[in-house]
Parts: C-alpha cells; structure tokens; sequence
DNA sequence: GCAGTGGGTTCTGAAACAGAACTCAGAGAC
DNA sequence: GTCTCTGAGTTCTGTTTCAGAACCCACTGC
C-alpha cells in the first residue's frame, strides 16, 4: 500500500474539502453571488473567501462574471459542475438532521415545483428500486484494488 | 468557535468538514479498521489520526473497539451513523467522475445484490419522482435561530 | 474633493498540518 | 531474564492555513 493516490476524491477533497468550500457552494445554490453578501452570510474572513472563491474558480465550480462595467463589479456564479455538487450538499444536511446536532432545522431542501422535502435515495436501474447505503459494495475498477473485498457492514 | 453557526452543515463540517475525516470514513467503509492500517493506507500523519479518530467518536461517527484484550489492542469501527455518511462519499465520488480533474476511475459503488453501478437521485414523494440538482430550491425553516444554541454536538 | 461602496490585499497571531522520533505495554524467541 | 517486535499512541519541530483587523483602490454621487 505505498501508493496512496488515495483516490480521486482525494483531489476532489482538496478543492472543496475545507470547511468553508461547501458553504460557499451552499450559499450559491440560494442565490448568494456577491462577494460582501458571501462574507457576511457566511461570517468568513475576507482573505479567505478571496482564496476560496479563486480556487473554485480555478477547478469549474464558480465563474467569476461582471455584473456592472462602469464601477467594474463581479459576482461569482455556480457553474454546472457547481451545481452538480449539490448532492454532497443534500447528503450532509440529511445526514445532520438525521445525526447532527440536535435541534437542526434552519434551511430545508425542497423539490422545486411542487415544494416537497425531497429525500435522497440510491437507484439502481437494473432492479428499478432504491436503496440505502448498507446494500453498497465497492468494486475495483482499476489497478490498485486490490482490498476492495467485502465492504459493506 | 468564532464564526457564526452559520447552519447545522456548519456543525458537521466541524466534524468531517477537514481533508481527512471523510477519507478515514471512506477507509472504514473499506473495512480498514486499525490505527496503522489506516496510517498507511490514507498517508495521515499519526498525530492528526489520533485526533481525528478521537473527534469522530466523540460525535458517533465511529466508535473503539477492543479487539485483543491481552495486549490491549482496539480498532476503529464505523457506527450507524457513520455508514450513513456514504451518501456524502458517493456524492463526492460521483461529482469527481464527472468533474473531478483525473481519469477518475479507481473504484466503482455498486448495488451490492446486483453489482450494477448505483445513481444517486433526489425523490420527491409528492410527485413520486426522481430529480436533479437543477429541480432543488432551497427554503428557510429558522434561519435566525441556527446560532442560538447548539454549542457542539 | 470627500464620503460611501464593492471588491479586494497586507499585515498580525493562532490553529492545524506533516514528518520524524520517542514511549509504553505485552508477546514471543532465545 | 533480556531482546526484539508490534500496535497504539505521544512529543517534538517546522510549515501551511486560518481568522481578524486594518488598509487600499477605482468608481460614484453629491
């Protein structure tokens, strides 16, 4: 076990596996696109969202676009890929409210045309079902796999 | 513990919002349970394993198991709540093979009966239907009363 | 020309990180 | 009984990242 090209997620966690990265994502997803509003909303250091939003920038996750020409003003944008995170975002707060602590109820997720709560399932198309994380098993696709054995508890 | 609360995902984040606590999980979903197998596998530095361990049980994420009790050894398994999280792993994986950077391909999550590949879908009951990032709107339940209490789980 | 606004950058000190070396208790070999 | 090995840490040392406050700069409106 020498090489620990750990995995992709590996890379993937250093783009936005900070503790910060995330609630950026998140504060796009509700329409948060200015770089005071995202300090204050967010309570982050400005030095720090100056690196954060550079970094998602720099990876796909936001876009840096002027929203104003004459006092040159920009706003930052999820692009698809930033988007395409939501996901995480939906996991973490189910599994907070399902887990985390206590009380937690601030924002809930909803599906956008009817306004239900929406929930998060694994589908499997070949059996047409969904299903939760204890019928998942890991499977080698490339070389170094070799313990991808057994898995789920 | 200066910033604000900014939601419940903040307190989670608090927990696995660092470059390692999702991987340690990740290896546990693996079956890798000892402290020096999980050392060698992930490339953590001991010191940080050791406090990462200690944080993730002392949320629920994990917990330590004596496995030998004359030389007293212990292992570190995931708890319910921490199998949990996998949706959070598979959202990351899935976002990687999407749009992470590499030829992200190192190993595959499948329906464990079947063996096909797993989707990650959003379900709305209402509607009796599955959905993407683009249908989510988000909905503020409490947003002021996130940093009242809480402190940390 | 002076204050206000948006979007930063430059300082500081504190915390988290990485790596190597060390500890400690029990096990097994000799 | 000493010697060495193993698992599970802890203690150093330095580097990187974080947080907070203050400062900067281009533009606007008055």
């Amino acid at each position: 076990m020498a090489s620990r090209a750990t995995s992709p997620i590996d890379d993937t966690l250093r783009i936005i596996g900070d503790r910060w990265s995330i609630l950026i994502v998140r504060a796009g997803l509700r329409g948060i696109r200015r770089f005071d509003d995202l300090c204050s909303d967010l309570g982050i250091a400005r030095p720090i969202l100056t690196e954060r939003l550079r970094r998602l920038v720099a990876h796909g996750v936001m876009e840096k676009v002027p929203y104003s020409e004459h006092p040159r003003r920009y706003e930052y944008r999820l692009t698809d890929a930033g988007v395409a995170l939501s996901p995480v975002l939906v996991a973490l707060v189910r599994w907070t409210e399902e887990y985390g602590a206590s009380d937690s109820a601030s924002a809930a997720l909803v599906h956008a045309p009817c306004g239900t709560e929406l929930e998060q399932a694994f589908w499997c198309r070949t059996c047409a079902t969904t299903f939760g994380p204890n019928a998942i098993r890991g499977v080698a696709r490339d070389e170094e796999a070799a313990e991808a054995d057994s898995g789920d508890n």
